[in-house]
DNA sequence: AATCAAGTGTAGCGACCGCTACATTTGTAA
DNA sequence: TTACAAATGTAGCGGTCGCTACACTTGATT
């Protein structure tokens, strides 16, 4: 079995594997470096240093996110905000999604704490989601940047309560008659 | 200076005052028990294990929260639904409660990630806030319920978009007009 | 006064951490 | 074939980690 070329490239998509198992929290270079079938010593000379590995682990992952909403996420316009909300809400609510999420609040806690590489993945795929989001909403949406803050706010708060295991305390408000309103004009 | 007595009760303010400052991420018991004016050696002792002073630190560190949220929510009924976003997401957003974040999300992240500990901390601290909300809400509500969940998902769906460093892709959403609309009876 | 348990300081164990020095192999260019 | 740079293995450095063995003090009880 000749080995494959060792590039950073080739090197990631083991690293976020990994990651996404084991979270990034209290990583260490010795089991990741065992896990994509390296060392330690070659880790760090193929990205310098660890810090340097886990942005661009991080910016890696935050692509991947992307792509997995990407898949999970409808096309199209729906017919209504509520079925926006409904769809999104269903779409990353879901087991497919889990994996992702125990990283995710990791991420998002490395932000809070001011970490510059988190608050730039989180960021971005915020950014990504709440795009996706104004491309759901019907066309004639009055407003659809006030809605597609609102829808995203509505999930992100419902994942964090399904996080702490409350998922109850968030459901309701996932139903529909809470888009029945419209925002006012911009 | 003779020195107090210490115990796990004269230790934990202590404590959670580095954990504060410092988060609970990467704590280590030498630095921590260095602020609290002791040694590694004695808070072993005290607490038996890393383990079990961390839980019983999450324990205290939970009713510091409830603590700080009576201290900043307002009383009394609000006038309207509105008004009660506005108030309890202008108190829980504001400078005031910065320090507690940081070690929120890493509660979070805990959680996500199975900790029974930090599931039960956030637990207790969404469902304290969740309580209160339903006690603001004007009393002629009629689902205060419903209307207690979906203010509690947008609150804390702007937190983790503030954490992140996108607050303004959930403000609109606090600004009042999402209310509007009433849920169904139950 | 003798005894004994609780509390505390000192010192260090074994494990793991990020990282590096050094030697060796390997592939390519002259 | 030689020369040289890139890639890789081995070994280990200095440091921190949670935790513990051991000795000692202290204060209350008998």
């Amino acid at each position: 079995m000749a080995r494959p070329p060792m590039t950073r490239e080739t090197l990631l998509p083991l690293l976020a594997a990994f990651a996404l198992e084991h979270g990034i929290a209290g990583l260490s270079l010795r089991p990741l470096a065992k896990a994509a079938g390296t060392s330690d010593r070659m880790l760090l000379y193929h990205f310098g240093s660890k810090d340097k590995l886990l942005a661009e682990l991080l910016e890696y992952i935050a692509a991947g996110f992307e792509a997995a909403l990407d898949g999970v996420l409808p096309t199209g316009r729906m017919a209504s905000r509520a079925a926006c909300l409904e769809a999104v809400a269903s779409a990353t609510r879901g087991p497919a999604f889990g994996p992702y999420l125990v990283l995710w609040w990791q991420i998002v806690a490395g932000a809070a704490q001011g970490d510059v590489a988190c608050k730039a993945a989180a960021g971005a795929i915020m950014d990504r989601l709440f795009d996706w989001l104004k491309e759901l909403l019907p066309l004639g949406d009055p407003a659809p940047h006030e809605a597609a803050r609102h829808i995203l706010t509505l999930i992100e708060g419902a994942q964090m309560l399904d996080a702490i295991g409350r998922p109850n305390l968030a459901d309701p408000a996932l139903e529909g008659w809470a888009l029945a309103a419209l925002p006012p004009a911009p």
